[in-house]
DNA sequence: TGACCAAAAAATGTATACGATCTGTCATTT
DNA sequence: AAATGACAGATCGTATACATTTTTTGGTCA
């Protein structure tokens, strides 16, 4: 399962050090979720994890527990841990509340960034550019996920950016199940426009461009699916061993 | 340490059954804290928690690292959990976050609530009262905290559920530092107002209600101290085995 | 008496062992 | 041939054992 470890070496310089092992597993998992390399619905077998990042299975549960606890990963009693799989209603929630959370998110933050702060988002930009020029999806998506997240770090407001980050996550696996149009990219239009606002300090507009940004995600998906079982069993077929 | 294994035979008849040990231990940390039996900073050792319960440290540790996820504990490497001490600045975003969803919630329980949810909340509001005129301050205080997610309950939002779970957790430890007036009981006023706006289905009425209600909550803190370090050592010591 | 260092005690970090539960297979029965 | 039941393999749940770190203790020296 070489898809779970990353080769983690293309990490910008002075990077995050992990000292704590059993974040260096779940922070892995987290990644290849968002990068779409786990698909919704995979087993993550405690022993096979634990082989993977050469620790016992100890570790490996305590990562799995807390991915569970963001609802990224479910755990079922005594059948083990599998990758999430949103049912539509919960793909409705996750999106309403970002519609509700994010706009005020980025008020505050185009309240208080810097100059800094506005490099490191162009930055961003500049790489989600170039990811989707590449034809990178999984970089692509990571890195559009990882803008939102970046936004509320600036915001400087730990409950909300905890918050973002449960929801961008869980945004990550509906996505990968509802998403409309497989090829489309997430278009990053919005994101530069957000810039532009968040570096004026227009907290008003950085505010209502954020939420027309998240409805707009929101109508990419498609939440009619009636019956997700049916999915769910043509997935199942699709990945069976 | 009989201060944390409630004796829990004084449930509500047919009440939910924990087939799970580390949840029963989770949840009964979490109600300890909740009626402020058990103050912010207390060590939790997992061998005496493991004895509370009859279990061994493997479960315990599952359970301090739930709560650790919900940040109602700090679980510092090598040196053990303790019950959270919210800074200041936390205490400020936990009620501001608060603010801006629990009046969203309000709105979408008035708009779905049935006349069974109404009863239910009359009856919390019954016991409300009789703890607070028994002077039962811990019954008050969970019970308080309580009716907050009852109304996130009948919202039927998972999502927000959960946030406004993981706030009213928090907010608990908050009260418990930063609280005014040790005497003074949250008045209930403001419930008894709500649930009659909820019951009119006044959505925009009970969002209003539950808004004023939130800001009227932190105006009960006192979150101007400069040191909460100072305040850390003298409650360390009074408390000091 | 007070400060400092060493050794012991206690608590946590991690791995492993064993029992329980689930899943799948295969033989047996109708 | 289909269905049922039992057995085997795999996986998880929990406890325990050992290693590492921290904290305490106790004694020595200034």
């Amino acid at each position: 399962m070489s898809i779970i470890a990353d080769s983690s070496g293309a990490r910008s310089p002075g990077s995050f050090r992990h000292h704590d092992k059993v974040s260096e597993i779940s922070e892995g998992l987290r990644r290849a979720i968002f990068e779409h390399r786990l698909a919704p619905g995979t087993k993550l077998s405690e022993d096979e994890v634990g082989e993977v990042y050469g620790v016992s299975r100890t570790l490996v549960r305590a990562a799995l527990q807390s991915l569970a606890h963001s609802d990224l990963v479910s755990i079922e009693k005594n059948r083990g841990a599998f990758i999430a799989r949103p049912s539509v209603r919960e793909a409705r929630e996750v999106f309403e509340a970002r519609a509700l959370i994010e706009p005020k998110v980025a008020n505050m933050a185009a309240g208080r960034i810097t100059q800094e702060n506005v490099l490191s988002l162009r930055d961003h930009l500049e790489a989600e550019h170039a990811a989707n020029a590449a034809g990178d999806k999984g970089a692509a998506l990571s890195l559009s996920g990882n803008f939102h997240l970046e936004i509320a770090d600036i915001a400087d407001h730990q409950v909300y950016s905890q918050f973002v980050r449960m929801l961008v996550s869980r945004s990550s696996l509906v996505i990968a199940l509802y998403w409309k149009r497989p090829d489309t990219t997430c278009e990053s239009h919005s994101h530069m426009a957000l810039v532009s606002a968040l570096e004026q300090g227009d907290q008003q507009g950085a505010e209502e461009i954020m939420l027309s940004h998240i409805i707009d995600l929101r109508s990419g998906l498609d939440l009619n699916q009636k019956a997700s079982s049916e999915l769910s069993l043509a997935e199942a077929l699709q990945r069976g061993k």
